[in-house]
DNA sequence: CAAGAATTTGAGAGCGCTCCCATATTCTTG
DNA sequence: CAAGAATATGGGAGCGCTCTCAAATTCTTG
């Protein structure tokens, strides 16, 4: 079926194309037997505006580019990742927007696909997902007057210039420290990550929570793990020796492998060490035991990403917009509370 | 910095917009010495041709649309489908193409959206990911004539006239099955799924690996189960009972859902039940053991996707393309040929 | 019901490119 | 080295919208 334009469909409705256009638009000022017509037109034909035209006149694509700097290189053993994608795509999905997608792998892909959608104007906006500690991605783009929220607290040198939707993850690793103390626990565990914001800033909850209850950290009992299954395996082994009763896990992957690691060992969870997770993914419910963990919103996370961009286009850009998302404690068996 | 024409490089360069246009777009018959003088132009400048413009006059978008129908419902608890949307999007990254992300929730979201990027030009051509039975969505698609590809094999009733990327289901399940027969097993169960042409052909490989080798299979052994680790905990638990020594699953999600729940039983992999899946997703060699499986080409999958589908948009989209790719089996401690 | 105010509509220009055709330049070759 | 062929370059038109401004229509109100 061949493409209709505004002037055909006006001509169809008795109208100019300026009117198609109002109506459209949904300007004010035409008569609503006016708009009746015209959009019975527009029903009837199934006429979609041609975007490139709209872009070009407007100078606005409706088009988001949705970002993975190549630092985090394979993102996706982090299922955390693919549920942002998800909530973005659907917070797009909502609000009329196309979420164009740039995963990059090595910085040279970086290089050359940003400057293209940088400067081309294919782009209204960006939502970027890097909370590492060193993003010369975000430095980059900052440089161009693109518009752009990241998902995560940025490093606390450029925070403040920088509209981002974060967790509070220091709260959250509060809480999940705290509840493994009140369970009685005394040599509590961290399996930490490392050079990002979300991992220094469970960090600090679950160093803050010991210190409000008397409970010097150990060190020794504090192990930097990725973010992937396989980290928390490992980190969990170099752990074991030194025999920990808990342990707070900065992610729920971490925590899985955390469990397994207990397993070969041919120990017990919660009986012998307990395990708590962060993220509360879907497979932390299904997990053996159930993961006591923290909930992140991540859904809303991504809604609020899409939402602050949009706002940030259509009004001014200043002053940076921070949002900070409630997160809370999940407990299932596997930290020992229930069973 | 503000946003460069053509006609502004071509006045720095002392050349027209149009020699600048031929410079950018290849085009032949330029002198060496003008093509060198505008290209050292846009490289100083860092210009970027605007790409609302170049659709509205070439009306070709360079972007294409990554559909993931609603029918899928939570995609992404099979870990397979991040992997394709990775390797798709580095695809795309090599071929200067934008992914555009569509993942559908509901049937609503899926019609509200495609009709908007069908009709919009905003899309050169789709990739979709469904290999499901009943795709309402591709019988929609192909009513316009927008060029698509599918991955994965589409229900033989119109298969003929659907460009698709496959992998060799079938041979990989007969390998599979093929090497447990071989490895003395002969209660043989399977963990399939329902609703999808990739189960039905991993059905039929493993159907004919059993029967060239002499042996009926026993329908009481085949549970169904969806793509996901939960799904195959469940399925592998009422698969027990009837003492399977060997089990195929589907994918390596469903798997690993059977090793978790075979464990669960007091059982040991492979010594008591020899498990082997498909995909060779990451987390299978890291597995608990080690996972016997079928490696398919994700990677090549999404490059060949994107390369077919530039080919249809460019070219003639007749005859639709048929690409199967081989695959490879794994052999790795679950399945009890190593240790 | 006329005159001014308010509302509604139409037409022109322009967004930055590509594509085609006309003109200018360079290369052949007798 | 002239004349025709081949090659290289420039300019106009047009892609389908939006936006501004002017004109037409409708609404007020004395």
């Amino acid at each position: 079926m061949k493409r209709l334009t505004l002037e055909e469909i006006g001509q169809i409705a008795g109208v100019s194309r300026s009117t198609v256009s109002r109506v459209i638009n949904d300007h004010p000022n035409i008569r609503p037997a006016v708009r009746q017509r015209v959009e019975d037109v527009i029903r009837q034909t199934g006429y979609q505006p041609n975007s490139a035209a709209r872009s070009l006149a407007s100078s606005q694509s409706r088009v988001f580019g949705l970002v993975m700097p190549s630092i985090l290189q394979s993102a996706f053993a982090d299922p955390y990742y693919p549920l942002v994608i998800q909530a973005i795509s659907h917070a797009c999905n909502q609000h009329d927007y196309t979420p164009g997608l740039f995963l990059f792998q090595t910085p040279e892909e970086e290089e050359k696909v940003s400057q293209r959608i940088v400067a081309s104007g294919l782009i209204d906006g960006l939502i970027i997902t890097a909370d590492t500690i060193n993003s010369t991605f975000v430095s980059k783009i900052q440089q161009y007057d693109i518009p752009f929220v990241q998902i995560g607290r940025p490093p606390a040198s450029n925070a403040a210039a920088i509209s981002y939707v974060d967790v509070d993850n220091e709260a959250g690793a509060y809480l999940a420290a705290s509840h493994l103390v009140q369970l009685g626990y005394r040599r509590i565990g961290q399996l930490a990550t490392a050079h990002n914001t979300a991992g220094a800033d469970r960090d600090a909850g679950f160093r803050h929570a010991l210190a409000d209850r008397g409970l010097e950290v150990d060190e020794a009992l504090v192990k930097v793990s990725d973010f992937s299954e396989a980290g928390g395996y490992q980190a969990m082994q170099t752990l074991l020796s030194r025999q920990p009763e808990a342990v707070f896990a900065q992610s729920d992957a971490i925590a899985l492998g955390a469990v397994r690691a207990i397993r070969d060992r041919g120990l017990n969870v919660p009986q012998d060490i307990a395990v708590v997770g962060f993220d509360d993914m879907p497979l932390a419910a299904n997990a053996d035991p159930p993961l006591t963990t923290v909930r992140q919103p991540i859904n809303r996370t991504g809604m609020l990403a899409v939402e602050t961009l949009i706002d940030i286009v259509r009004t001014t850009p200043e002053p940076a917009r921070h949002i900070v998302l409630p997160v809370e404690l999940v407990i299932r068996a596997s930290s020992g509370a229930v069973n």
